[in-house]
DNA sequence: ACGATGATGAAC
DNA sequence: TTCATCATCGTA
C-alpha cells in the first residue's frame, strides 16, 4: 500500500521529519512516467536560531519558502551550479525543512537533483502531482540500527553548537 | 587539493 | 555596486 505523505506528516520539527522519511520514496513523474527512489540520506534543519540554516538569516524573499507551510519544496542554487531538494517541515510562520541528500542508486544531493531533473522551477511548490514530485510512504520497515546519525555535512561555518548537532540521518544498508 | 560558477546577503 | 561566501562535485 501506497501512501503520499502531505502537510501533517511534515508540521512537526524538521529532526522529527528527517529520520522519518528514511525509508520512504521520492516518486519523480516526468510526461506520465513515473520513478521511485528510497530515500537514504536526509538532513534537518530547524528554526531561525539554527546558523546552519538559511532561516538564520531571517524572512528574506530566499528563505521565505521555509517560513511557510510545510509540505513544500525548497530548492535552491549551491556553488553555482548544483540544485539542492529540500522539504518544508514545522508550523506555518518557523522556519524548518530536511534537505533530501540521497536516494538508492544516488549519492550526493547535487546528483540527485541532476538525474531526476529537478530546477529551481519547483521552489515553494507543494509536494504532489502538481510539481510531478513528491514522497510516498510504501509501508516498509526500517531497522532502528539500520539508520545511524551524524552530524551534519558542510556546515562548520555555523559554529560547534549547531555544527555538532546529529540532525544527518544515513540509511546503512548490512 | 582545488577550481568551477552564480545567487545571495551584507557591507560600502 | 562590489565582495565574500557557499547544505557540492569532478578532476587530479
Amino acid at each position: 500500500m501506497k501512501r503520499i505523505l502531505s502537510r501533517t506528516f511534515f508540521q512537526r520539527p524538521a529532526p522529527e521529519v528527517a529520520p522519518d522519511l528514511i525509508g520512504t520514496y521520492l516518486v519523480r513523474e516526468i510526461d506520465g512516467v513515473q520513478t521511485a527512489y528510497m530515500i537514504t540520506e536526509t538532513e534537518a534543519y530547524e528554526g531561525a536560531d539554527d546558523r546552519a540554516s538559511h532561516a538564520s538569516k531571517g524572512r528574506t524573499k530566499r528563505t521565505e519558502v521555509m517560513f511557510g507551510k510545510a509540505g513544500r519544496w525548497y530548492v535552491y542554487l549551491i556553488y553555482g551550479m548544483y540544485t539542492m531538494l529540500n522539504i518544508v517541515t514545522g508550523d506555518d510562520g518557523h522556519p524548518s525543512a530536511v534537505l533530501i541528500r540521497a536516494v538508492e542508486e544516488i549519492s550526493g544531493p547535487g546528483r540527485l537533483t541532476k538525474r531526476l531533473g529537478i530546477t529551481g522551477a519547483m521552489n515553494a511548490m507543494s509536494a504532489g502531482y502538481d510539481a510531478g514530485l513528491w514522497i510516498e510512504d510504501r509501508g516498509e520497515r526500517i531497522d532502528p540500527l539500520r539508520r545511524k546519525k551524524t552530524p551534519r555535512v558542510g556546515v562548520d561555518y555555523a559554529g560547534p553548537i549547531w555544527a555538532k548537532k546529529e540532525w544527518r540521518f544515513v540509511y546503512a544498508r548490512n
